[in-house]
DNA sequence: CGCTTAGCCTAACGATCGTTAGTTAGGGGC
DNA sequence: GCCCCTAACTAACGATCGTTAGGCTAAGCG
C-alpha cells in the first residue's frame, strides 16, 4: 500500500479486479470506482485500458524471467550440470514469484490472451522461451539417466501447468505458508521426472 | 456438424468462441454472425447469454463426472483397493473427455468463473467433489505405502492442474494423438505420487 | 386450402463501454 | 503575486452491449 505513484496504484487495483473478474468483464469505471475517482480521470495516467493490462503482464513476465535466470545461475554454481538441481531451483523460483504477488501473477497466467495480436504473440514467445528452460533441463536429465525417459515437451507443459495452477487456488492466508507449498511442489515436480527416488 | 437441433448448433459455435476469446469478450452478435444470422434471432432458442454458458459448463461437468464414476468402478473391479489403478483410471478418463471435445472442456476449465454467483458456487462445489475423488485415492495410497507421504490436497490440486492444462495446449491435429498424450500424463501422474517405480 | 410451427427478420429499448475535450482546485517554486 | 504541475472534475462522443417486441416466410400436414 506504499503507492509510490498514482500509476502504480491504478495497476494494483487493476491487477486485483482483472484477476477476480477477468479483463473483459472489468471496466475502466470499475477500476476508477475502487480508487474513489471518476472513470475519465484515469486517462491522465494511462493511455488505454489495454496498456494497463500490458503493464501488468509485462512486469509479471519480467519477474518470472529474472527469477528463473537467477535460479538457473545459482543451481549451476551449486551443482554444475545437475538437471534435478536446476529444475528444483526453477520450480522454487516460480512459486516464489507467484506467491509473492498473487494478483499480478494471476493476471499474467490467465489474462494475457486478452492482449492485442502483436502483444499477445510476444507474450506467447516469451512463455515458450520460459518453458524451454524446463525442457532443456528435462532433456539433459533424460540423457544422463537422472530422469525417466519421457517426452520433454509434454513433461514441461504438465509441470508448468501444475505450478501455474497455484495461481488459481493459492490463498496467502491459507493453511500452509508459501514456503511449505514450494517444498511440496518441488518434491512433486522432481518425482514426476525422476527415474528413482 | 450433425446438428440435431438449432439449440445445439448455437452451443457448439458458442463453445468455440468462448474458448478462444473468453465469455465476456464474446457478444451474442458474434455467435449469431458465426451462424449467419442476426443477433436477436438467437433469443428464439435461448433465454439469455449466461444460459448458453451454463448449458456448456453443465454438460461438460456432467461428462467429467460420469467418466470419473465409470473409471472408478472399472478400476475397482479390475484391482480392488488399488489406489494407483484408480488414479490411473481417473487421469485417463479425464484426458479422454477433455480431448474428446476441446472447446466444451476448455470453456468448462476456464470460463466457469463468468457464471452468476449461484451457478458459480454450484460449479465450485462440483469441482471440489471431483477433486475429492483424487484426494481420496491419494490418501488411501499413502496409508498403504503405495504413494509417497505428501499432502493429499496439494498433490490432488497439482495433478488436476497438470492435466487441465492440457485444455490450453492440446491440438487435435498436433504431433501426438490423444491416446499417446494420455499415456504420458498417466505415467507422469503416477510417478508424481509413487514412492518407487 | 387453412393452420401450425420453426426460424428468421427489422427496429428499437436503455445501459454501459472506452475514450476525448475542456475545465477546475490546490500546492510548491520563482 | 504569478506559474505551472498534478490530479481530479463534468459532459459528452459514437459504438456496442444484452434483450424485447412484433411481423414475415416457408415447410409440413390435415
Amino acid at each position: 500500500m506504499v503507492e509510490v505513484s498514482r500509476r502504480q496504484a491504478i495497476e494494483d487495483v487493476a491487477s486485483d479486479l482483472f484477476r477476480e473478474r477477468g479483463y473483459a468483464a472489468t471496466s475502466i469505471r470499475d477500476i476508477a470506482r475502487a480508487l474513489s475517482v471518476q472513470g475519465a480521470s484515469l486517462y491522465a495516467h494511462v493511455t488505454s485500458k489495454e496498456d494497463v493490462l500490458w503493464a501488468i503482464v509485462d512486469r509479471a513476465a519480467s519477474r518470472f524471467e529474472a527469477a528463473a535466470e537467477r535460479a538457473e545461475g545459482e543451481a549451476e554454481r551449486r551443482r554444475p550440470g545437475d538437471p534435478a538441481e536446476a529444475v528444483a531451483a526453477l520450480v522454487r523460483a516460480h512459486v516464489e514469484v507467484l506467491t509473492g504477488d498473487v494478483d499480478e501473477s494471476g493476471v499474467f497466467v490467465r489474462e494475457w490472451r486478452s492482449l492485442g495480436p502483436e502483444r499477445r504473440s510476444a507474450v506467447l514467445a516469451r512463455r515458450d522461451a520460459y518453458e524451454a528452460r524446463f525442457r532443456r533441463h528435462i532433456h539433459a536429465g533424460i540423457a544422463l539417466g537422472t530422469f525417466e525417459m519421457t517426452d520433454p515437451a509434454i513433461a514441461a507443459s504438465a509441470l508448468l501447468s501444475a505450478i501455474n495452477g497455484l495461481a488459481s487456488w493459492y490463498d496467502p492466508k491459507g493453511r500452509l505458508p508459501a514456503g511449505r507449498i514450494a517444498d511440496h511442489l518441488v518434491d512433486l515436480s522432481l518425482r514426476m521426472l525422476s527415474s528413482e527416488s
